[in-house]
DNA sequence: TCTATGACTTTGG
DNA sequence: CCCAAAGCCATAG
C-alpha cells in the first residue's frame, strides 16, 4: 500500500477509548501518550469533542488529569459523572475520583509497576 | 499553506 | 483550594 496513514492520531485515540473496561478511566493526556504523542492532551480532548457523545464509545470514561470530567461547560451537564458512577466510580465531594486506583492502562502499555490494590 | 481552536497539563502565585 | 498563564500539537476552515 502506497504510504497508508496507519492510523490517524483520532483512530488511535478512538481504538483506546473503546477498550477501557467497565468502571476504569483514562487521561487525555494518557491517551496522547499512548496514541505516540506526548503532550497532545488537548488534540485527545478535540477528538472526544468531535464525537459528541453520539458515539457507542464509552466516552465517559475519559477524564482529565485531575481526576475530574472536563464536560460541564460543553452542556453534558453532570451526566458524564452520573454515567461513571452508574458503573462503580466514586467521586468525592469535590467532584474527583480515585485516578491512582481507578486509571486504566492497556495490557501492552502497563506501567513498569504494576501496584497491587488493596 | 497558514491561522485559529481547544472534552488538556503543568507550574506558579 | 482557587485562579491565571504558558506550552502543547492534531484538526478544521
Amino acid at each position: 500500500m502506497t504510504s497508508t496513514p496507519e492510523a490517524s492520531f483520532r483512530d488511535r485515540v478512538l481504538s483506546l477509548v473503546a477498550r477501557i473496561p467497565e468502571g476504569r478511566v483514562m487521561t487525555y493526556g494518557q491517551l496522547a501518550l499512548l496514541a505516540g504523542q506526548p503532550g497532545a492532551a488537548r488534540q485527545a480532548g478535540y477528538v472526544m469533542n468531535a464525537l459528541m457523545g453520539g458515539s457507542d464509545l464509552p466516552w465517559q470514561r475519559v477524564i482529565n488529569a485531575q481526576g475530574r470530567v472536563s464536560t460541564h461547560k460543553l452542556g453534558f451537564g453532570d451526566m458524564q459523572e452520573r454515567l461513571l458512577m452508574s458503573e462503580g466510580v466514586a467521586f468525592d465531594s469535590s467532584g474527583r475520583c480515585d485516578l491512582a486506583r481507578l486509571q486504566w492502562w492497556p495490557p501492552e502499555a502497563a506501567p513498569a509497576s504494576p501496584e497491587r490494590l488493596l
